[in-house]
DNA sequence: GTGCCTGTGTACGGCAGCGTACGGTCCACG
DNA sequence: CGTGGACCGTACGCTGCCGTACACAGGCAC
């Protein structure tokens, strides 16, 4: 495939551990797709059509219950893939949430027919789901601890750091009606936050348009969730097969 | 081995679903334990040491974090079993969370690097696993809404349930500084809702005698979380492999 | 039967975040 | 250039839960 001929790496961390070879062979059964904000890539309770691994940008696991405002579970960026759970085996692959964009960019996907019948010729392919799929585990874990012991403020620093890591930038477009949506907290909750970190110098905000100032300080702000987040990222990259 | 010999089931739900003849070279490896309330099982950050396929009796996955007190992130019964984790390879078994017992009884447990060698020879073990598996994703999942939303009374209403499903009677014995440490909350908001409950005549509750008076009437106190845990429950057991 | 430990009941001030609601500002589009 | 929609700022009362603290009851130990 020209496709990958002309570029030294996929620009997806997980894809980048393949060996060359395989990695070639795989990334000619992907396509490429773009990203958009809010775009909602799986439904929830039906059967995954595709997988995903970004190059640029996140995607977020979300879930609703019952009528309250939905929740996110989980971001998957770079450094992993949207749909490890496949490697559990076809039939069981009824995801609980949602995959909603949470920000711009792109990646490569791939029909899930196509990834299953990968995954057996690929063994490299298979350790490399189930290595992403360990970190789900944890990511999830602690998703449910920080919805109950961290204030808004924490939770809303921890996610804009999140993000900005996965967009490869410093600076991104997202309103706060979104972000509320995706910490599960009403939108002025994040709009008196934002105007305090705006305040110390931590960030600029100004109608979607969100620019991080003072890292290390919204580093600060965050709870530890972010640094745990960060810790899994290069566990994953550095996680014998 | 003359242990499986003289019993019908293994009693645990998980390994009845295994073929007679691969549960039988299976449970031979195994050795019967002892499971008592507030045991812990296993540490967070090393490596397991056994897995567990309870067949009376409950564990919960518990995390800490910073020095918040730890929060339940689920709990399993006769119905699953702990460390289907190891399904996705050894080395990656780091889980995040402790095993707690929350409810006494017996259990099969296996030793990490025997259950290894297992899941190469029995392929109908590693699809169990992998099942098992795919249930903790969602159960993970509706921890951290469950956290989001719902009061601590509905909370406690649907942890009881649980745990007495898992113990598979109406009476348990169970501290409410005990339950408290599970749903990450204040001794005395146990206390509360305890008091409520009595009153609505739903429960008896006694030095720690818990007793189940309206089955109906609890259920309908809990959040739909307990509806969820059920479906999951019986969907593991429907499960094409 | 005195003492201690475990397990419950009760109390009170404090606050984070909620629901709701309305006003303001920027921008696009006709 | 005016209008509407998207987005943000502000306000107010409310409540669930927290932290802390202390008193009380049952039961075992000596």
């Amino acid at each position: 495939m020209s496709r990958t001929d002309c570029m030294q790496h996929t620009q997806n961390q997980l894809l980048d551990l393949l060996p060359k070879q395989v990695q070639q062979r795989f990334v000619a059964h992907c396509e490429p797709f773009e990203l958009v904000r809010a775009a909602e890539l799986e439904m929830c309770g039906t059967q995954l059509s595709h997988a995903y691994f970004p190059q640029v940008g996140s995607i977020s696991m979300v879930l609703d219950i019952d009528g309250h405002p939905p929740v996110e579970v989980g971001m998957i960026g770079p450094e992993s893939m949207v749909g490890s759970e496949l490697v559990l085996g076809l039939g069981l692959a009824q995801t609980p949430w949602r995959a909603v964009v949470a920000g711009s960019g792109s990646c490569w996907r791939i029909e899930t027919a196509t990834l299953e019948q990968d995954l057996v010729q690929m063994p490299e392919l298979e350790s490399l789901l189930k290595r992403a799929l360990m970190i789900r585990l944890h990511q999830l874990s602690l998703a449910s601890t920080c919805q109950r012991f961290h204030s808004i403020g924490q939770r809303l620093a921890r996610w804009i750091l999140m993000d900005l890591d996965r967009a490869q930038a410093d600076e991104v477009h997202v309103t706060q009606e979104f972000i509320s949506m995706m910490l599960g907290v009403r939108r002025s909750s994040v709009t008196i936050c934002a105007i305090e970190f705006q305040a110390d110098g931590l960030i600029e905000y100004h109608r979607g348009d969100l620019k991080v100032i003072d890292r290390a300080g919204l580093e600060r702000a965050a709870c530890s969730c972010y640094e745990a987040d960060k810790l899994l990222r290069t566990e994953l990259m550095a996680m014998k097969s």
